[in-house]
This record gives C-alpha cells, sequence and structure tokens, in this order.
DNA sequence: AAATAAATGTTTGCATACTAATGAATGAGG
DNA sequence: CCTCATTCATTAGTATGCAAACATTTATTT
C-alpha cells in the first residue's frame, strides 16, 4: 500500500530539511565560503601541504568534486597548489596566509554554527545525533 | 582556540555524510527519479493537482528548485502541467499515468530505502533520529 | 631492461539543486 | 478605474556530485 507511506516521516526527507536549515545558518554566519569549501579548509589547517586526492578523501569527497572544491579555493586564493616533484600527477595543497586566516575565523565562527544549529537541542542531544548519524 | 575542533564532531559535516549515504542507497533502488524529484512525486500522489508554487511549498522547496524539478518531471513525461484558466500565472500541476506508476512504485521502494538506510538502527533510534532532526 | 598491465591522481563534461534578481498576473484600497 | 503590493513563475549564475577519460606511476612479465 502506498497510502501508509508518509513522506513527512522519512529519514531521506528529514535530513534534507536539516541540512536546508544548517545551510541556512551557515550563510549567515560565513559568506567567505561554503559549508564544503571549510571543511577542506580546516582538514587542511589540520593536516598541513597534502595532496589534492588525499585531501578529498580526508573529508569524504570524490576527486572529481574535490577538484571542484579546490578550483574555488584556489580563485579565492586560499589556498595554493604545487606539483609534487615526486609525483607528477599529484597536485599538493596547502593553505595560503589568507587562507589560514580566513580558516581560524571560520572555525570560530563554526562553533557559534553549531550551537546555533543544535539551539533547541542539549548537548546529549547532539551527542546522540551525532552517534545516530554515525551509524546511518 | 581554533585546536580544538573537531570537525568530524560537527553536526553539519555529519549531516553531509549522512545525506551522501542515503543518496547511494536511493540510486541504487530508485534510477527513475532522484530523492528531490521522488519528495515531489510523492506529495503530488497525495495531494493530487495543485499549483506549481504551493507544490514546492509542500516539500520546503524555493519556487525557483521546484521549477527545475518539475521541469525535469516534465521531460520525463510523469507530471504535465495546464496553466490555470482562473489564475494566468498558475501552473496545475498533475501526475500522469506512467508518473502515477512510477510514484506507486517508488513509494514501495522508498520504505526498503529507508529501511536500509537505517539498517543499524533500531525502530526506537529512528523516531529518535527523526525527532532530532526535526528540532533543528 | 622493455613491454604490458594495473593502480593512482587529476580533469572534463554533464546533471541536479539552490539563490538572487526579474518579469507577468492578480487583487486590494484609494 | 488606477497604482501598488503580493503572488507565481522564470532566468541567470554558482556549487556540488558522479561517470568517464586521461596522465603518470608502480608492478609484473617476458
Amino acid at each position: 500500500m502506498a497510502n501508509d507511506y508518509r513522506l513527512d516521516d522519512q529519514v531521506g526527507y528529514k535530513l534534507r530539511l536539516a541540512t536546508q536549515r544548517h545551510l541556512e545558518i551557515f550563510s549567515q554566519h560565513i559568506s567567505d565560503v561554503t559549508p564544503t569549501q571549510f571543511s577542506i579548509l580546516a582538514r587542511l589547517y589540520e593536516v598541513g601541504e597534502i595532496s589534492q586526492n588525499q585531501l578529498g578523501r580526508l573529508v569524504a569527497m570524490d576527486a572529481a568534486t574535490t577538484k571542484g572544491v579546490i578550483s574555488r579555493l584556489l580563485e579565492k586564493q586560499l589556498v595554493v597548489a604545487r606539483v609534487d616533484p615526486n609525483d607528477l600527477r599529484r597536485r599538493q595543497i596547502s593553505l595560503t596566509d589568507a587562507g589560514r586566516e580566513v580558516t581560524i575565523a571560520s572555525i570560530e565562527k563554526a562553533k557559534k554554527i553549531t550551537a546555533e544549529t543544535a539551539a533547541r537541542l542539549t548537548e546529549r542531544d547532539v551527542q546522540r545525533l551525532l552517534a545516530l548519524l554515525d551509524k546511518i
């Protein structure tokens, strides 16, 4: 029966709504970069210079997707790329000074974003939510 | 301090990963339409003929987004549009026979998708997750 | 060591979804 | 009637995602 199906109760649908809401909050606080771009920056800040592909893997992005994100960050001059002399296939990516600044500032804002996104959740709820999302 | 920030613990980041996973499962089961397109179809199936804009609102989509989604469904001949004679701004959207078939079949598959997405969650977990996502 | 095959890294091209800005039709109030 | 705010839909531009292609390196075979 298709009658006992409620779109509103589907995990996928609610995921989209929650993502939408989060995106809205994010862009209110951080306008320089998108959440996806930010995750690349944040990871890059953590690990330092690294190849484009590896970096993408560290944030669970397809190589092709990573390429696009990096291109936009290059345009914004937040990162630089140089070919690895030891392996000509590789592009080593690293933060520029401007990129580091933006990243550090964004991380501070990101804390607020997470807080605001989870404003109606208790600390315990958040942990529970993260755990549940992990299991998906 | 930017050092005590862990990207992996952020709600937004985990939302992206969970959405990604769900998308993968979805496309394995349903290749005719995307999750977004499906939500439009499912809603349309629920409410019957309705204007494009209203339909979009019922699935929390921007008018512009709705327009794109409907265009693709029109191309696939799963829906038809006709101008409302009483209000020339409006386009009334409704399912074609093929669209109804696809929708009904997809709803059945969607149940499996939800089940698979939540395979590692108990029924209670799912309810909890939905409730938590709602609060965001 | 040369030739071939397999694996890895990156890029290109195409589809989808979202936002901001714009144009068209309607209806409410003067 | 008007005009003006509202509603509906569209256009143009950006971001993310995947499949397929291309280039380089590494492993294997002869």
